[in-house]
DNA sequence: GACGCAATTAACCGAGTGGTTCATTCTAAC
DNA sequence: GTTAGAATGAACCACTCGGTTAATTGCGTC
């Protein structure tokens, strides 16, 4: 668990990258490598243990760098923590950004953003144990980040020109809400992950075979539809 | 936050049992009502901090006793949570099984279900709090509980009589999983509570006022009947 | 090539924390 | 009333953990 990785033929890369600017250094003084380094650590560690449960000098281990490190670029742990709930939603919006579905019909592009949803919290559990951590910690910390709210918005926005355009189609109900729907599609797609381990404790892990995730993320996009869909366009 | 609670009253009802069998004593030596006493405290405070972010010092601080006798009973803090975690999946498998739907047609049965797991969550915010703190720890803890996925599938059996019961009407399609059912109810009822805190804060709290919820819930048990109905009998 | 500052290291520290020791008090049984 | 054992209180303790101090090294600059 601590490997010590002395000699370590790779260099992980960490120590062995400053290609982009001041390239060929020798091996220290590399600021941001370093830092980008400890956030990468930071974020494992909280992610798995929550903001009491990590332990700074858990971080250390995961990292190239030492705990006076830590400090000096983050201050302190709760900064720490705010810089990597920072960092993980900003590369979310940013994911969700490069969804293009402009041209597709509306009922195909909800079906898309369903999808898309799904899978990307599937395949990100660390974003998700951070919101779970931070639902937890009553969203204290997330309210000092700027930049949120106004950016989140986004995915609402992309939601309400695909129902714009479903109501203009005749597609969609006259009164859906893009907001409802959100919150439709991220309820599910977020159980999904952060209750996986109660939910098969519970009631066997069958759901969460390949094939079953699968056919539940059919339920979910089905599902959706049904909300949104006129009934004589089901 | 400390609250002296001296010369309290009513004294909190803690001391002033004992009603049961041994009536009337003076003041002390009262086992059962100590240890009800530091399980609702440490309830509160798991469900407020979280396993390593609770301490045993506010749990004290929550009782009318003191740290010596919550090791005296419970032996050391991780079982304290794991009791404190036991009792309360115990008090809400407790009041599924009082949900009496028997005699329900199918389709208002599994409204009342979904109806009931939608509110019982709201009103359980502690219950849900201790879930996602589970599911923080992956569920390590949880797996100690025995009772827990034999008494647990109750919920899946009456889901399945339901469905069963709407085949057989031919009101429900005849693919249709008990489990997925569960699935579904179970994850838009727990997100709306578990991420209350950063949805509000990325989309504002509209969805959260008393008329929103009726709204939600109500959309749930849509988002349920259509993937549960047979298409023609919508 | 000395200066000055950023980056880095190693050792250290004090508060807070889970947990314990030991003596005392209560209660029931004889 | 004595006694045995459960229940309780007060003080105590070892140690973990976040955070710091102070000295050292790298490196661009004049």
């Amino acid at each position: 668990m601590v490997s010590e990785t002395k000699t370590e033929p790779a260099q992980a890369g960490v120590r062995g990258r400053s290609q982009g600017r001041s390239q060929g250094r020798s091996w220290k003084q590399d600021p941001e490598t370093v830092k980008a380094d400890i956030l990468n650590a930071a974020r494992a560690e909280f992610a798995a243990h929550g903001l009491s449960g990590a332990r700074i000098s858990a971080i250390v281990e995961r990292t190239q760098t030492s705990k006076r490190m830590i400090f000096y670029y983050f201050g302190d742990k709760e900064s720490l923590y705010l810089a990597v709930l920072d960092q993980a939603y900003r590369e979310v919006r940013e994911a969700e950004a490069n969804l293009d579905i402009r041209h597709l019909p509306p009922d195909e592009a909800l079906r898309k953003v369903v999808e898309f949803t799904f899978d990307h919290h599937r395949n990100n559990p660390d974003f998700i144990r951070l919101v779970m951590i931070e639902n937890i910690h009553d969203g204290n910390h997330m309210s000092r980040i700027q930049t949120l709210a106004t950016t989140n918005i986004a995915a609402i926005d992309q939601l309400d020109r695909i129902c714009r355009r479903g109501i203009e189609a005749g597609l969609f109900r006259p009164d859906v809400s893009p907001l409802v729907i959100h919150w439709q599609i991220s309820a599910m797609s977020f159980f999904n992950v952060a209750n996986r381990a109660t939910f098969s404790m519970n009631f066997g892990d069958d759901l969460f075979a390949e094939d079953a995730q699968l056919m539940l993320r059919e339920q979910v996009v089905q599902s959706i539809s049904s909300s949104v869909l006129r009934p004589d366009r089901v």
